[in-house]
RNA sequence: GCCCUCGUAGCUCAGUCGGAUAGAGCGACCGCCUCCUAAGCGGUAGGCCACAGGUUCGAUUCCUGUCGAGGGCGCCA
């Protein structure tokens, strides 16, 4: 049992033993920035005192005094502090349990949830037009859409990662255009696509074929490569030309037009979106007969709410007018539209040689994706996509992320990772193998580094439940810089195997190891950045 | 004009349901390799949490307004 449930179990009956009515709804148990403050502190006296008609202070001396008298598990003090705070201090062993039950749900369990219940989630993110190469703005996304699906799925929910595939309409005329003009040696026509890929793959493509189904399958495949390269698998690609096929559209006209939600106007079908939160109503389909983009996308958002409790879509910036058109949309056809959640990420921005490089679709001028992987690597390129909250706007510097490896967060997690796999392998190589950990004391992890170490890796559980619920994959990536930065310190001040170390501290010191490998394993899966086993410097020396 | 995001150390950014003395990396300066990988560790310096109100026991955090940065507001996609 963790030690959080007992003491907030202990809060709970000591209050209603001193007669608090109503007990409070929940009791708030944090660990205090300031070790002076103990190691865990709830603020219980605080919350309840105005519902139960007593000074704070005062009740939570008597909360204090009553847990004194009779301490749970682990607890070795209990005193009242500042306005009402109550402060518990624990004697280290709470951290050796945490040890035990790390290394007992390894990697597969530490960090894994429940509260998920089984209810789908179908996270859709990138969804590029086929027109051409994913760009590097299209990274952020990517890595994100990619990662917030891995938290859904280690909280218990089933996922499904989909790419929906604008595969008709203006741009796809405009781009099969491009291409056909180029191939024929002559120029691009008005707003069409420009670019080196346009000239590329007008010498690639064959004659006879059509150009639009063939830009269309070189793109997609352009694109489904750079993201393999990064280590993105979609589940589903889904077209917009097959709901035409199938009659979607026509089913969603005839569902909104039965809901009332329909109105005609100026020859042209409107959606009543500003009755459902929207702040106007908005064309479905033109006076010219021809619809508009909405209204493919309202009947693809239609069709994933057959296929998923929960839609998580992921839009840029410049996306995020859409949102509430959208809502309104499934509003209308009767959905909940908070089960449609639409994360937005801030734009990101290109810098190379210390200056920002500018992308332009109209001239062509961009920085592929797939340069930028080649460049910096796959595990560097997601790492630095996921280090911000991706409400903050992104300078990407590919100088940095590349080549100034000592201002480069990720070497410095997976270097952690790469020192525990050193420290077993010299174990090994020594002929020192892991005791079963029940054998093994580890009431001898008292250093500072190591209680440092088992209080990281304790808080990953709630990180990644509050990363999910918040859909803030880089919180995952502080937690990690956090645990390496702990293991790196730990590394320097205590020897693990050795002359001098003694038998039973390196036993129980190896299980440390073991359960802070399982919390970066773990975190860096979530990440989706790989855990490598060594890594050597490329340097002129030969050791 | 309206909507969204942001404003925290010289720079880039974290900061949990509102908690006690606001953190990290980089940059600057000073130290640490007979020792499991120095892609490492320690220390010093650096803050009016943009600004003004409000809510309350308590606000970087919530609300309102102002200023600043970026992005949106089509019968374009």
């Amino acid at each position: 049992m963790d030690v959080r449930d007992i003491l907030i179990e202990s809060v709970r009956s000591a209050l209603a033993d001193l007669g608090v009515d109503p007990p409070p709804a929940e009791v708030n148990l944090e660990r205090p920035a300031n070790p002076e403050h103990g190691d865990w502190s709830t603020n219980a006296a605080l919350a309840s005192a105005k519902a139960a008609g007593r000074n704070p202070r005062e009740l939570g001396t008597a909360l204090a005094e009553a847990l004194e008298a009779s301490p749970p598990p682990h607890v070795t003090a209990v005193e009242v502090a500042g306005p009402g705070f109550v402060n518990f201090r624990l004697a280290d062993s709470w951290l050796h349990d945490v040890l035990v039950d790390v290394v007992t749900a390894g990697t597969a369990g530490w960090a894994s949830h429940t509260v998920g219940g089984d209810k789908s989630v179908m996270v859709e993110f990138v969804s590029a037009n086929p027109t051409g190469p994913l760009h590097a703005g299209h990274g952020r996304g990517a890595c994100y859409g990619d990662s917030v699906a891995r938290l859904y799925s280690r909280c218990g929910h089933k996922v499904t990662r989909e790419f929906y595939i604008n595969d008709r309409g203006t741009q796809m005329q405009l781009f099969a255009d491009s291409l056909a003009a180029v191939a024929a040696g002559g120029d691009v026509p008005e707003g069409g696509y420009h670019g080196q890929y346009i000239r590329d793959w007008a010498g690639e493509m064959p004659d006879g074929v059509d150009p639009l189904e063939w830009g269309y399958e070189r793109a997609l495949a352009d694109q489904r490569s750079v993201l393999e390269s990064l280590g993105i698998h979609f589940d589903s690609w889904f077209s917009e030309r097959s709901m035409i096929e199938s009659g979607a559209i026509d089913e969603v006209m005839s569902d909104l037009r039965t809901q009332n939600a329909v109105y005609e106007h100026d020859g042209a079908t409107w959606l009543r979106s500003s009755d459902h939160g929207d702040d106007k109503d908005r064309v479905l389909v033109k006076s010219d007969g021809q619809f508009t983009y909405l209204l493919p996308d309202v009947a693809y958002h239609r069709d994933k709410f057959q296929r998923a409790d929960r839609l998580v879509n992921v839009w840029g910036a410049d996306h995020h007018g859409y949102v509430a058109r959208m809502q309104s949309a499934m509003h209308a056809l009767g959905h909940d539209p908070s089960e449609l959640q639409v994360a937005i990420t801030q734009m990101v921005s290109l810098q190379r040689g210390g200056e920002e490089v500018r992308l332009s679709k109209r001239t062509g001028e961009m920085v592929e994706l797939a340069e930028v992987v080649d460049e910096v690597g796959a595990d560097a390129a997601r790492f630095t996509y996921l280090l911000l909250s991706v409400d903050s706007q992104q300078t990407f510097d590919l100088d940095l992320v590349s080549s100034q490896v000592n201002e480069n967060p990720v070497f410095y997690v997976q270097y952690a990772h790469a020192r525990i796999h050193s420290i077993v392998g010299r174990a090994a190589r020594s002929g020192i193998e892991r005791a079963p950990i029940d054998g093994v004391n580890l009431s001898l992890l008292g250093h500072q580094r190591e209680l440092a170490l088992l209080r990281a890796v304790h808080e990953l559980p709630d990180t990644v439940l509050r990363a999910c619920r918040e859909r803030a994959p880089h919180q995952i990536t502080t937690w990690v810089r956090e645990i390496a930065s702990a293991f790196h310190g730990f590394y320097h001040d205590c020897r693990v195997i050795g002359d001098g170390i003694d038998e039973d501290l390196s036993q129980a010191r190896l299980w440390l190891v073991e359960g802070v490998r399982v919390g970066l394993v773990v975190a860096l899966d979530l990440l989706g950045v790989g855990a490598p086993e060594e890594m050597w410097r490329e340097e002129d020396g030969d050791t």
